[in-house]
DNA sequence: AATGAATGAGCCTTCATTCAT
DNA sequence: CATGAATGAAGGCTCATTCAT
């Protein structure tokens, strides 16, 4: 894809690209099924009996079992790096939007928080198979470094400057920032979803974590 | 398994429990599949292949694919939380072997560091198949949450006495602490192996981090 | 299955019970290949060979080989005991259908020998495994004892009150019975299938004999 | 193996030909899976577990599992015939030592159920397997057909020329016979062995009932 | 003589995919 | 479009048999 269609694909935020009642049948099987037993584990016909559609009508939409992985999986990672795509992702940062780093962090936090509870099925089979399917990572691979992480680069050089954080290399912020967030999100639905959780109060010591340490001293 | 037999495996921290050179050979040749194509993706023929073994001689030592699985997975694990486990664990860090927090988490930093480095294919293998197979969960799970967790527990509310820390539930310090390692581990070995890394600095940046956040306040 | 159930069953004498033409090969190559080596030392790949389908597709209507294996059996043998098992069966010996013991016999075993003869492949896959596979006893012994061993005992008992028969065990006598038409239908086409037999005046020797012995005294 | 041959083997009533101690147990364990599950169904693995032996031990002692079964089934079935098979055999008969065709099927029919009493495991194996196995067939064929089937014959001729009982083929005399002796034997070790038996009343009544039939008329 | 690890053919079954209807 | 019967390759696993020890 160049990058021109993937700004069409990303900005395309509602779900209704006109597919069938089946199809729609079809994903949500596939979802329920992949994300349950693995993709590899999962048989078409499984799918195929859980969507109440014939095997060869999966085969009708999606030539392969893989292009259905992919078409679960792609239009919600291209969603959830979206806005960090967009052109005024950055300038929003810049232009005063978030006056310190910790603003950032928490629209960030709280926003990715909000598409995680609603897409972690597809997230999960994400998470779960990148490691064993080129076409998943390829496609993002190029976007995320040249675009993705770019911006998050000059935001965290940005606050850097400003003297709100330190000067360690933004990749290294990035990351440290990224695994606190992450180091919540992920337990969170992944182990323990059926806890009750306070995600406004979790957020904000996350960012006062990732601000200040666990030491108390500032 | 009891608690008793659970020591013994633990403690068995040698490498060489007698198995017979085949059998050493179907578990690399297992290793280095599931690691690479997950689990299900793998086939006993192509592991025999790899093993240069007849596919008869992988059930003649593993009565089912799982069970070879597990005969992988589950010593690994085992040694990976095997410090945490030790009954002076704790009483080492009380009795000043650890003065300060930072110290014990460079220490455990290390450490486990060095573990991965060591079995980062096994350990692969356990974090892709965790969420799909109960009898790699099952096992652990008492055991951590009954003592490694409980350690861990006691440690930082040590240092929360001490007033070294401050006094988040302790279940949030732990997460933040281990989201932050991990956070660091994972991609170092799954996406960057290759990369160049000074671990010793990188494990002392993500201490001080932990322990200070990136505002650069003190 | 219910006696209801059974009923359906038992009555639907017709072969045609609609199945694909694949299907019927399948089931007449299952039937050669149980009958000449065992339901065990067959295998489906020989039978998918001698059916000229792939060997999936005998899986696609039978989810197991043991499935075949009682989709051949079970209507076969409902259909050899229905006869004995319809509510009018006793009641047309009483009502003087059979005047005598004899004309009884005469009638049941002409009549099961020509079943025989029409199905005898299935019948010996029948008396070969019985003896292995619980499945292939259960859904009869109640069936037979509750309703064919009962009928026939009073059918005995009504021409033992009539004098026509010794006062043995009713038992007793149906099972003699039995084992004289039985020991000349087994050895018949078990053993001298290819030679030329004269089955209606074997008939009458059976029953002659059942009647009177081989002492030739009246 | 010649006349000669069969004679010194069917005399040999001696269980004791000079085994090993495993050997022993391998066809005690071999019968008892045999006649369980049948021949095809049963592995050397689990005969041999049952045994307490390695597998190869039974292999030093029987070159295949074919051989294996034979040697369970041979000796046993000779000397279930042997009896008919010995020179004195007819002669007996004929020099009255039976006075009567009853005392002589009653003495047969005695004499064979204490037999199959003894060894109905090894016989069960013989009448399930001998429908596949032309091994099995073979050896007793001629044997029966020439010794046997003949003396026999001539038995049952002698005893017609007597008046003794009508003048049927020998073979269906013999048929009849055998058919209400099997017809005893068989139920009462394959389905009912646990049923309390008095043998011999039942023994007099299948001698009376081949004699006089059921109609209770002399 | 006895062992038991090793073999590789073959077993039953499942699977993704195709195609005539 | 949708179906579902059909496919045949591949899967995990078992088996009888061999052979070095």
């Amino acid at each position: 894809m160049s990058d021109q269609e993937w700004i069409t694909v990303l900005m395309n935020d509602n779900d209704d690209t006109v597919i069938s009642d089946k199809q729609r049948k079809i994903l949500e099987a596939a979802i329920d099924t992949f994300s349950e037993k693995g993709y590899a584990a999962s048989s078409t016909s499984e799918i195929a009996k859980k969507a109440g559609v014939a095997e060869g009508t999966i085969f009708r939409h999606y030539k392969t079992k893989k292009e259905l992985l992919l078409a679960i999986v792609t239009p919600t990672i291209a969603k959830f790096i979206a806005p960090f795509f967009i052109k005024t992702f950055a300038k929003e940062v810049f232009e005063n939007e978030y006056e310190h780093y910790d603003d950032f962090l928490r629209t960030v936090a709280r926003n990715r928080l909000e598409f995680v509870k609603k897409h972690f099925p597809v997230l999960k089979i994400f998470i779960q198979e990148i490691a064993f399917h080129d076409e998943l990572r390829e496609p993002y691979q190029k976007l995320f470094t040249e675009h993705v992480f770019l911006k998050f680069k000059k935001i965290i050089e940005h606050f850097q400057e400003k003297g709100e954080i330190i000067k360690l290399p933004p990749e290294t912020i990035m990351r440290m920032s990224a695994a606190s967030i992450i180091g919540y999100i992920l337990p969170r639905f992944l182990l323990f979803s059926n806890h009750e959780w306070d995600d406004e109060k979790e957020i904000e010591q996350i960012v006062e974590f990732i601000m200040y340490g666990i030491s108390g001293k500032r």
